[in-house]
RNA sequence: GGAUAGAUGGCCGAGUGGUCUAAGGCGCACGAUUGGAAAUCGUGUGUACCUCUAAAGGGUACCGUGAGUUCGAAUCUCACUCUAUCCGCCA
């Protein structure tokens, strides 16, 4: 959520912004905002002094005369009646306005395209050799088959749809893929840590999740426990009202967990295979970095940068899509998508995700840092992006890689987490 | 799941109804001292918001969270959350 303070002196700017993120004046009425902040700034200047008064006739009735003390007491009394009153008014007002603001988007950047929807996407460029197969390559399903890789139907049977079981080398292909990430992020000075994939529901607000997506995210009613759809939740929330010291920065965090979505939105979309599924893998990147768009800017390139590398260890062929603003979620300033080519779909698949939420979870978190020029408190900028997700970076891997006979190549980088250079039996 | 104890400022810890913007200590910052350091001494040491302002100042709230009692709550009541230890169960 933005900062009122902001909203009030730059109007028009904010209007802008929530345009371009696809927000008509209807769906958010900055005015209306703007007006309720004025009200409740006027009855927190009244309220405050009818406290100011009843908390100097309270303290004077210890050293007031005997037969002075119950007209002070009653004089008290009263003025706390008047105060009770406006500070209902006062809880009912704030109570609509905190509501409000945590319906605010983050504004985007004046870099992003401008757009209404996927279709604004642009591409900013194409990374690696799409490869040409002189014999017909197979999908991701027929080549899992071949090998002996997977329990699809098994697994469907015991554990619904979208769910997924692979097995043998490509189990351990999965397992691989997470352990050069983690290395990788380690040298890069991430500090590697293993989270939980439950969260109370606070965290899901401090991210920005909700109130926007609750039917996106598994919720365990007994325990009132949320499934995580990523460790960016969990990791977010890791040092919620803290006020961190500026030496401490940037903290960075390669975290891997498990991670749950119901897909709720994805009816009939890629319903077969590793693509899209209800439960996976993934190890994120996330940082905290001081609250200037230079620094968060600087890591966000950083960010996009090491997930590059990622793709080209993995030698996928791969597009840089700059995500336009009507495609962005709520929380985003900017946000670069990472797609590696399949070849079985003759397109690219979304594979990395890398946002700069600048101080947009920071102000729900209340995670901020004290400047060291300054000496003051800011909140903090956050950023985020896959370092690996699996299975579905499988999809790509297994189908760029493949030979004709259906056995797979390991590419150098992976070949010392595997310790062979090609895997599967084939036909 | 059962039992017990507990939750106070960056940390330790005192405070069981009225100047508590919380004693004392540690830490930290600055200064003095020193050739330099240690030790010592002195001063300072939260956050948010309101108001006012050139600056300073004034005020309100915050002692796990929420509600209640009271003229007045860190302190009393209720509910909840979390932590520790023991028992049970268990990858």
């Amino acid at each position: 959520m933005p900062d009122i303070k902001f909203i009030v002196e730059n109007t028009a700017l904010v209007k802008e912004g929530l345009q371009k993120k696809g927000y008509t004046p209807e769906e958010l009425d900055v005015d209306a905002l703007i007006k309720l902040h004025k009200e409740i700034t006027a009855l927190k200047t009244s309220s405050q002094a009818l406290a100011e008064e009843k908390n100097k006739l309270s303290n004077s009735i210890k050293s007031a005369a005997p037969d002075e003390r119950p007209n002070i007491i009653a004089q008290s009394k009263a003025v706390g009646e008047k105060f009770k009153q406006e500070q209902d008014q006062l809880d009912a007002k704030q109570k609509e306005f905190d509501l409000f603001m945590l319906k605010m988007p983050n504004l985007p950047s004046p870099e992003s395209p401008v757009g209404p929807d996927d279709s604004g996407n642009v591409v900013r460029r194409k990374v690696g050799k799409i490869p040409h197969f002189d014999f017909e390559p197979r999908d991701h399903i027929a080549l899992m088959e071949i090998n002996d890789w997977s329990e699809m139907e098994r697994i469907a049977k015991v554990s619904g749809s979208r769910t997924y079981a692979i097995k043998n080398e490509l189990a351990k292909l999965e397992l691989a893929m997470h352990m050069m990430v983690l290395d990788k992020l380690r040298a890069e000075g991430f500090t590697v840590i293993t989270v939980p994939s439950v969260s109370k529901e606070k965290p899901l607000y401090g991210q920005g999740y909700l109130p926007f997506s609750r039917d996106e995210v598994y919720y365990m009613p007994e325990d009132d426990l949320y499934l995580s759809g990523t460790a960016e939740l969990i990791l977010n929330s890791l040092r919620a009202d803290e006020i961190l010291s500026e030496n401490e920065l940037p903290v960075l965090y390669a975290g891997f967990s498990p991670c749950f979505r119901r897909e709720a939105g994805a009816a009939g979309k890629d319903t077969r295979g590793l693509v899209r599924v209800h439960q996976f893998m993934k190890t994120e990147q996330f940082v905290i970095c001081k609250d200037s768009i230079a620094e968060s800017e600087k890591w966000h390139q950083k960010l996009l940068q090491i997930s590059e590398e990622i793709l080209q260890d993995l030698e996928l062929p791969y597009q840089v899509l700059e995500v336009c603003t009507g495609d962005m979620g709520a929380p985003k300033y900017r946000q670069y998508d990472l797609e590696a080519w399949v070849p079985s779909q003759n397109c690219y698949r979304e594979t990395h995700s890398c946002s700069n939420i600048t101080d947009w979870q920071a102000r729900r978190t209340n995670l901020r840092y004290r400047d060291n020029t300054d000496g003051k408190v800011h909140y903090v900028h956050t950023l985020n992006n896959t370092g690996i997700a699996t299975p579905r970076v499988l999809v790509p891997f297994i189908e760029n890689h493949q030979n004709e006979d259906g056995t797979v190549n390991i590419p150098p980088k992976l070949q010392s987490y595997m310790n062979v250079t090609k895997i599967g039996k084939g036909v």
